[in-house]
DNA sequence: CTGTTAGCGCTTTCAA
DNA sequence: TTGAAAGCGCTAACAG
């Protein structure tokens, strides 16, 4: 049996309540400390976090809602965010939604019923109500990756718009004037699609609809698929931006069924550092993804929430995302 | 403020126990039974698990230990064992090791501390101490993917010898004399390298230390350099077998910094399947671990300890892994 | 600064 | 079957 607060009692004649307020970091006696510490240390204790739970209504524990676990980006601010959180004393509760919205509503579901303090979510779901019941339940929320049209939380997110557009940019100057683009309907996919256009229109480019492909969500399939519908065109587009690194992958492996390679026959901007491109001996021109600084300030932003009594505004930061140059434009 | 089981007595008129023991499953008069799921859904009762916790002492937690999250086989079993815990009520409470020994023994505190009923780990440390903690508490513990020598606590993992001997009798039955091994120095990589050697003894063939490349843990750079180092040599191997995932990257990554080709130039055998050779149009030949079984089966002994009281003997779970072939091993 | 007291929300005897 | 009462381990007034 783990030893409890009772026995720190019996080992050094102070009150509970003393030992308590030793325990969360109030002022004690100098000579009383330095009994409880040695009583601490002899019986092994340590506080029981459930019943201190019990009092103090907080768990010390973060639900992390992500879209898909086994996507490669989201995975990363998995790993990261939960690193920031121990750092904090926090443990991550982590509840894959595997893309469904309906797993999604049961995943902030149970995180309400475990008690957590707050909530990291990387939503499946476009629809604010998803949030619900955790407004009705006062449960603190960040978003991370994707914002929520209308939703009034505080959110972390990079410049899409912007990024896809700058990408673009680099295509046109470049030379290109046939331009695809295969995204997601995702929040992120739609986003840079939104900047895909944008730079378009600027330059004064056609965007034709068979040069823009798309799926609900991002996959190698999505790129597969949509690099195939591309390639049978009787004038297929010179280069594409590419939502994610998922696409890009699949992008490429239709490129090898079909003996074509970047840059000779096809100009690529895409989204995500990739370890894959070093296999292939292809440096990709792509969008760098500031993962660690979205994770802390996401981290930073709830946890002021959960430990802060008082409410500020809701806080939407948007984070620059920068272009890494490489290889994978031809001039023309 | 969320209702309580008090709550529930108020509009029902029932003692506290009545509602209790309906709530746990035990039998309750059929005219109270309605009484009391009617006042539940009228008052979006949900049970304090933390109140329930202190007194069951349980908190339907389950720690993931995790050697490094970043790893891609890894990840995949973080991925369905906290799926299969969600869908047996449990949450999973992720801690990333990221290859540290320190880390992973401070993961196994702060799980400790919070109290998870089980936990599920993949070792980073080779000692058997780093358990002590765990057995002091008396917390269940189950080892994925990789034993602990001389642990007597359960395990799941896969025929790492016998599917790696398979692997490079394959290669040899191709006619393939000269042959490498590219591995870390991790549970599962000098289990795999034990089973290369099996094989070349078997076969009469020599196993030259310059054609066994070595690092603690396993990487894309192990891979990179071990190549390298390899291709180096006067007589360098016409075939290699590879430990993991990231390893391969990393050998595929210097046969294209080389303009080498697989399989025209060397032949591979590797362990678990790759996105990748799909985008290199490559169809590896590989060792394919059954992942989800791995979890499925971790998790079943888990909560099986973590739900009966009686223990019962440690279990050591072998699972099959199978080989895939692809077009990676020229015959010669 | 210290100690006593009263719960937090729930389960669990135990008697009815 | 039911309900009153005790108590899980801790914190938070409050009085000293």
């Amino acid at each position: 049996m783990a030893s409890t607060i009772k026995d720190i009692r019996a080992e050094t004649g102070l009150g509970l309540a003393t030992i308590s307020k030793y325990l969360n970091g109030g002022n004690v006696r100098e000579e009383n400390r330095i009994k409880i510490e040695e009583a601490i240390k002899k019986l092994d204790y340590h506080p029981n976090e459930m019943a201190r739970g019990l009092v103090t209504k907080h768990t010390k524990t973060i639900g992390f809602v992500i879209n898909n676990i086994a996507s490669t980006f989201s995975g990363s601010l998995l790993q990261h965010a939960s690193t920031y959180l121990l750092e904090r004393g926090y443990s991550t509760m982590i509840c894959d939604s595997n893309n469904s919205v309906r797993q999604e509503a049961e995943n902030i579901r149970f995180c309400l019923e475990k008690l957590v303090d707050g909530v990291l979510l990387i939503p499946v779901s476009k629809d604010v109500s998803v949030l619900n019941p955790l407004k009705k339940a006062g449960v603190p929320v960040v978003l991370l990756d994707r914002e929520l049209p209308g939703a009034d939380c505080d959110s972390v997110v990079i410049d899409n718009r912007a990024s896809a557009e700058r990408a673009v940019e680099e295509l046109i100057r470049c030379g290109h004037k046939r331009i695809g683009v295969i995204h997601s309907e995702e929040y992120t996919g739609m986003e840079r699609f939104e900047g895909y256009r944008s730079a378009m229109q600027k330059a004064g480019l056609k965007t034709p609809k068979q040069y823009e492909y798309t799926r609900p969500v991002h996959s190698s399939e999505l790129g597969y698929d949509g690099m195939k519908a591309f390639l049978g065109l009787k004038n297929p587009p010179t280069a594409v931006l590419l939502s994610n690194y998922e696409v890009t992958l699949g992008v490429l492996m239709m490129m090898n069924d079909k003996g074509l390679y970047c840059p000779e026959d096809l100009s690529i901007v895409s989204f995500d550092e990739l370890i894959l491109p070093m296999v292939m001996k292809l440096k990709l021109t792509i969008v760098v993804q500031p993962i660690e600084e979205i994770c802390a300030e996401g981290v930073r932003i709830l946890l002021k929430r959960v430990e802060e009594k008082k409410d500020f505004q809701p806080q939407k930061v948007t984070l620059h995302a920068s272009m890494k140059i490489g290889a994978s434009i031809k001039e023309i």
